[in-house]
DNA sequence: GTCTATAGCTGGATAGAC
DNA sequence: GTCTATCCAGCTATAGAC
């Protein structure tokens, strides 16, 4: 097998957020499809076009990377989240919105990451928590204080978050079993909850 | 740097069944650790102490490992399931269970696993839907059928499996904003279903 | 900013000796 | 059942030319 040559390729000079946006995207769709060890600067750089030691150039080590694309995955899902403050019925918008968000995969990646290494956990452990106080204050002025059923706009937070997702990322993997049953206790709850209390 | 000759390894006859089980623990202990995708099996070899090639004679290829363990996994976690079903109180006995069930990163690495391969996919989806059929059966005669609440045993059961392990999930890379409200709701809940039905 | 080239490592898989 | 040896592929990270 005699080794083939490539020609040189050409130097195409881009704006460097434009590529480092094109870097991002490849290593999401990477991360989505083969998971996150399946990102390697030589397989980022191919599906972008550019060589490998640019990606180096941008994002010196692979932690560095997963740490930027995380920023932007929350950037995005705060920005929406922001407009559920708006909207009629928070606690409805809220479970609409996380049970049709598509980020299943991803978000599994993230926390399979942030098991394994430090610099990463610490990053997503943080924004995290910044995005459920985010909720939390959405959700505030819809719940009742002090009504007879603890629901404290944390933990509606928590709790509407940790069900929709597990359903998500169930059914991504094809397990099904109890959800139809799950949906409509959540549907059942959302309509029994004491009334908020009026807007001053 | 001159090469380092290894001295030929000591050939150690053992039971096949033996070598089978010590493979897997070395193959669980590096998931936990550093997650699927550092399972070779050279890294496995090393920690039993055995050679790479005898990994490949036990498991051909990687997705064979990956399954034997996850069946082994969902085989102890099911027999420790079954004793729930003798419990006096089946709902809080299933809470505390998956609540301290430390499987916590086990379990995200075969979701992001079959996320990623078709063939573990199957398995997975399979065995859990087992798994929560049983935990639905040992709730089923704790759960008032037709009371004003809605709580079948299966969505119950999907309900309680998805809260705790989001919580133990979080926990484990430092998230746990909210977690306090959500078991006060709840252990709330729990007390204020209504009364299961009459034992015949 | 973008490329080529290379050093040094790790890995899957298999042939064949013991 | 267990090992050695080997081929070929892929990876990170850096040096240095353009």
């Amino acid at each position: 097998m005699t080794k083939h040559i490539e020609p040189p390729r050409k130097r195409v000079r881009r704006d460097p957020e434009t590529a480092r946006q094109l870097i991002l995207d490849a290593t999401e769709q990477l991360m989505v499809d083969e998971g996150y060890a399946a990102v390697s600067s030589r397989r980022v750089a191919k599906a972008v076009g550019i060589n490998s030691a640019l990606v180096h150039y941008y994002f010196p080590t692979a932690d560095d990377l997963f740490i930027a694309l995380h920023r932007r995955m929350t950037e995005r899902h705060s920005a929406k989240l922001a407009d559920l403050a708006t909207a009629e019925d928070p606690l409805r918008a809220l479970w609409q919105f996380q049970t049709h968000w598509a980020q299943t995969t991803l978000g599994v990646e993230f926390i399979a990451l942030a098991n394994h290494r430090k610099a990463i956990r610490a990053e997503i452990a943080e924004r995290t928590e910044q995005a459920r106080a985010v909720q939390a204050e959405a959700l505030a002025r819809s719940l009742a204080r002090d009504g007879p059923i603890p629901c404290p706009p944390l933990g509606m937070a928590t709790l509407l978050v940790a069900i929709s997702r597990t359903l998500a990322n169930e059914e991504a993997i094809g397990i099904t079993s109890g959800h139809a049953e799950v949906r409509a206790m959540v549907e059942w709850a959302m309509a029994h909850l004491p009334p908020p209390p009026p807007t001053d």
